[in-house]
DNA sequence: CAAAACACCGAAAACGTTTTCGTAGAATTA
DNA sequence: TAATTCTACGAAAACGTTTTCGGTGTTTTG
């Protein structure tokens, strides 16, 4: 039960004052060689690290990121913050996890506390709740006080900050395309509320490549999914009244929902119906079929973010008030849902 | 780009003293009315949060629990992290969490950093690395600090903490049974190497319910797979040498593996091969079929190792040298797999 | 041999809090 | 009116570092 070694402990301990001990162990040549080899033993022997908190305070810098994000039981977000913690480790910092659990309210207090002294800078993704709200002052505060913030995925555009994201246009696009290319011609898409961004734009998506072919788009044949929990009967139902034979979806859960629900009304995939996905989790891979799915990198997003964010905190403090956004490629991942 | 307002400043605009600031937002009654109101306008409206790492210096506490985990992409583990995370915020601390990617070097590196004023306490799954060395040295030196640990799931039986378990003998001997009770009677078992305690401790469970019945143990029925990444072709050869009508996996990857192996064979589920599997996560839920399952409650396990986890924290550190051990009822989700 | 240079070390400030103690003046008591 | 108690505030220590500055005593220089 040791009690946490100190300098202060060192110093009494050899007779000497704390700012010897403090200079003997960074070498300092203050030292004199004799006393300077007698402190580092004496702490290499009791194993003397210093104090994190101390150093903080005195540095005023944490070497800590912290990370908000909506959950973190998908898998999505989980390969992200491996990511992160794959770059922050290599630089030397630390990874603090909050979750806000789509919620504006827990987003807030968890930046709140965070903000203060807790950590150097952000990475985060939206909470629904904050996307629906359009309400980013928690956002502002905590750039106002000159830290950095990197958004991935789930960004406020209209905040000043860096940003990785997916081209989500441009990839809901490509598979559209891809879906067309196989002779499919009556196409459905399972998305999400307009209000989180990116099922609006890989809506945006999906129409665009529908519209470039000159076909025209029939918004029933677009199904926005609120409760992601209980989505089964909502794509039944969406399945039922339209007789597709391709289905683009937002992320992997609904793809699979949505083959299950079509091999149950006796609808074979990819024969009678076609299936891309986004999000190249667990479910696509080891679904039956295997899923056809858009990668979205996440762990790639996530190093990605950490790097961008170091890299502001170690940037020489000037005001560096240049912004960027960094587009992260997709990639077609084809497996058995298409043909 | 106001920079961080701080007792200090305060007292210097309100030309009063650092010490009045601080009793004053504290609602001290040495401070009068009118200057105390004054006070804590003021810092209502410039938004005065105090700083963290100055508190935890000060109060050698820093409200945060350290976590190590093998992988976050895991999904057991990030619903023990989400428990964690849910219990930790309740009770006004929040989350660090460090990756080892199931390396020893790197949980003793994380927990160096993190025990060094960091965190006030661990919550912890070992790495398989560790669990293969069986050196905790580590650990111990954390322990003899006085700085609590709580370990779940992976865990190491010679130290001396609270730990987190499901009785994994008694829930494969169970499942084993289970099986038995279909009426299969040539059953395989699926699990990792004997140093894995999760492993080992579910095949002597699987081993038991065997026994129990008076069946004898055929040790080529059971596969101990080691690198889980590529672990198809090593459970397809298993698959092809013993005829099974029944198997018994220790998470659920192995078990969808399995499951595709067995189809791709001509093989049906759960007519031919009825299966179960450990680990209640996306892929038993969305296989084909949907698999029978071992729930293992990593939220449930999560929240209980932050619960008593933070209870020992604030119990009034007298050496409460009483260790735990809960062992987390286990359940069986019945699915599509088995008949 | 006096002056300058140098080697070695300690005191103290700083980071931002909280808290104990001291003290001025005002109000109360005797 | 003198002694006492309050009221309201400030000074300073403490948490554990790092770093600047100053000050010894010894060695080198002219």
């Amino acid at each position: 039960m040791a009690q946490k070694l100190t300098l202060k402990k060192i110093a009494q301990e050899l007779k000497v004052s704390i700012s010897t001990v403090s200079k003997a162990l960074r070498d300092s040549h203050e030292i004199s060689v004799e006393t300077r080899t007698k402190i580092q033993e004496y702490a290499k022997q009791y194993n003397f690290k210093p104090n994190n908190i101390a150093l903080s305070l005195k540095n005023q810098k944490t070497k800590k990121i912290g990370v908000i994000i909506p959950e973190i039981v998908h898998h999505f977000f989980a390969t992200v913050i491996s990511g992160v913690e794959r770059v922050a480790n290599e630089k030397g910092y630390q990874v603090i996890i909050c979750l806000s659990g789509e919620s504006f309210d827990k987003e807030v207090v968890n930046m709140d506390m965070l903000a203060n002294g807790s950590i150097d800078g952000f990475v985060m993704s939206l909470s629904k709740e904050t996307m629906e709200r359009q309400d980013f002052h928690h956002l502002r505060e905590v750039t106002n006080q000159g830290m950095p913030i990197v958004m991935f995925d789930r960004v406020a555009d209209d905040i000043a900050c860096d940003k990785i994201i997916i081209d989500d246009v441009e990839a809901a696009n490509k598979a559209t395309d891809f879906l067309l290319r196989k002779n499919r011609r009556n196409l459905g898409l399972i998305s999400t509320p307009d209000y989180v961004n990116v099922g609006r734009l890989r809506t945006q998506g999906f129409k665009e490549a529908l519209m470039k072919r000159g076909y025209e788009i029939d918004e029933s044949a677009i199904l926005k999914v609120e409760d992601i929990e209980n989505c089964g009967d909502k794509i039944k139902d969406f399945l039922m009244t339209g007789n597709y034979d391709g289905l683009l979806a937002v992320n992997e859960l609904f793809a699979v929902t949505a083959s299950k629900a079509l091999q149950g009304m006796g609808r074979k995939v990819p024969d009678d119906v076609a299936i891309v996905a986004f999000t190249d989790g667990m479910l696509s891979k080891y679904a039956s079929p295997t899923l056809t799915t858009i990668g979205q990198k996440g762990e790639e997003m996530g190093g990605l973010a950490a790097a961008k964010l170091i890299q502001k905190l170690e940037s020489d403090h000037q005001e560096d008030e240049t912004y960027e956004t960094v587009i992260v490629k997709t990639s077609l991942i084809e497996r058995e849902s298409t043909p």
